[in-house]
DNA sequence: CCGCAATTTGTAAACGTATTCATTTAACGA
DNA sequence: TCGTTAAATGAATACGTTTACAAATTGCGG
């Protein structure tokens, strides 16, 4: 591999210091039009790229921005993914976008990794078991939020999030109506603030209807936002022997697990069970069950996720900002009445 | 935001010198176990994380690793994405994830961002309009391709294809095998070496029954590998008077768009129109239509992509090697005999 | 107890850039 | 022409590491 030209070259090859080589990669206005004309030239010539790394050491500043999601298979989070992507690009960041696939030792070696890299921003979907670690970056690094609290005082950044209790109400309002009563619902890990705040709008739609969902309450699975957890749940649910008519699933992920699963053991929908699904999964329109579903705007969830972390990078010092999204609920094919 | 802990800090607490702490913190062999202990002490108690920036800066190395793809949606990426990332993650390599949306110019910044930080190696699946810059990247970085080929002399580094001749010959063979001879066929961009190896598997397998596919052939459609270019091959399609009986569909985000828009027009699938597609699509047996596919292993595509770039950075000036994945064809609900 | 080798530690110079401060040059009115 | 000021350029240092080299320490045979 041939030795990188640097700026020491093209300042040598047009006579001038390196400074004022800098200064005009920079676009410092303390420069001759002559001379910006001829070191442009050289750079040119020589085909210098600049040394980000070296930059950054000098700068402190990276303009990156890392992204951290539990699965890069969500659509919801890609689609948000790429939003942030182009928003942030536009003030000429990058962003990383890092996958931790669910596991906490894996996010924890992705924190570390961003936070030795010198990100000058964070984008946290978290697994919620790094928290701890979470907040002693935050005082280096301007955080934002995505859908999951962090469970402790002390922590300085925005939450952009979905209006988790009031998707969940309104989806089980419309099984109760249609006369649902023994709801299945399956759930993410009981630790995240997400989790918790839709199981409590559940809660609080039953509770409307008089039914006590406490310990007793038979119908709960609690796994983690993945397809594997929602299928697991289906076998759970048909080894009971008085089935619930229906089916409230906290996440997509956890949706077309339950599809898969429902599919594979032949169960037809909504004839012998309905399905509702926090969160639209893809291409739903192509589908032979279409879930009804609490859908959120991912563009816009996307664009305030990147305006608020570029306004954090500019200003770390600002207000704790939530920025929390209303659900729009898409009817499908998948509610029917109750059998006995 | 609180000054970073350097090497620095940690030498003068320990009262050491930093070229001590630095072997410490490397597993140097030359240090002896108490100094490690005490070291690693301070380490732990001023909560040191390394600053990789200065140490990329001095080693050359930023055990980073570049992939660049067109569409962050396409789920045939996605999921080669998660096992390389999973493969070179072993290894202590960070991937970058960048997604070009199939725009030239983004794709250009995206590898001028790449070389300027330094990427110790790049997987590409490029757009097929930078090959000269790619060019000259490639005397600076190892690479490896995917999907598709650099249309120049002189490139040096692997290839990771699927067999796209043989996918879209025995995805064409079928439909003929059915009586089909209309056959509508939807590519992706001409200059792409895949598009033109897939298209030359159709022509192949046509000829073989005696049709000749040449510039006065109606039914060919050329768009972008993209669920937008699918919708705009099926209006195309049906504003034809001599409609074909047949489709086959390029690429998984092509079939997307291809069913999407048939649905839109409440067109039946296989009764009205047959179709074969070249890639799965995601959840493909939660589909009302499930096209018969050429399908590929993507695990291992991505395992062999994660390794050759690894075996690349450690060796440069290895041979360029070539990698090719055979189809499985998966049989859908898409495909009927021809209606005239 | 000395001397020499082997091991461990310290010193200092890089890596490529930005930037302060000092210096040179240009501009211009008197 | 000269002096003054403003503008452009250069020299030198620093960012946080690693690493060649030098120095110090240790071990050990005599």
């Amino acid at each position: 591999m041939p030795k990188q030209i640097t700026i020491k070259d093209i300042a040598k090859k047009t006579h001038v210091s390196v400074a004022t080589v800098s200064r005009v990669l920079n676009d410092s206005d303390c420069v001759t039009d002559a001379m910006r004309q001829r070191v442009m030239e050289t750079v040119r010539e020589l085909g210098y790229v600049p040394n980000s790394i070296a930059k950054s050491l000098k700068t402190n500043s990276t303009y990156s921005i890392g992204f951290l999601v539990p699965d890069i298979s969500n659509h919801f989070l890609i689609s948000i993914a790429r939003t942030v992507e182009d928003i942030v690009s536009r003030q000429k960041y990058n962003l990383f976008l890092c996958s931790t696939g669910n596991r906490a030792d894996r996010e924890l070696d992705y924190l570390k990794m961003l936070l030795s890299r010198n990100v000058d921003g964070l984008i946290l979907n978290t697994t919620g078991h790094n928290d701890d670690f979470i907040l002693k970056m935050n005082t280096q690094i301007p955080m934002v939020l995505l859908n999951r609290q962090v469970q402790a005082e002390g922590f300085h950044g925005d939450l952009v999030d979905t209006n988790n209790h009031l998707g969940c109400y309104l989806l089980t309002k419309q099984l109760l109506s249609l006369g649902h009563r023994k709801i299945f619902v399956v759930c993410g890990p009981a630790h995240l603030s997400n989790s918790q705040e839709r199981f409590q709008g559940f809660v609080d739609a039953m509770a409307e209807k008089g039914i006590c969902v406490d310990e007793h309450y038979p119908y709960i699975y609690t796994g983690d936002f993945l397809m594997q957890s929602g299928m697991e749940a289906v076998n759970h649910l048909y080894e009971m022997e008085d089935k619930p008519t229906a089916i409230l699933s906290m996440n997509n992920m956890l949706t077309v697990g339950i599809l898969e699963q429902l599919h594979a053991r032949n169960i037809r929908v909504p004839e012998q069970v309905s399905l509702v699904s926090y969160d639209a999964i893809n291409n739903m329109d192509l589908m032979v069950t279409r879930p009804t579903s609490a859908t959120f705007d991912t563009t816009a969830i996307g664009e305030r996720l990147g305006k608020a972390i570029l306004e954090r990078i500019q200003n770390p010092e600002g207000e704790n900002r939530k920025f929390i999204f209303d659900p729009t609920i898409i009817q499908g094919n998948s509610l029917g009445v109750p059998q006995t």
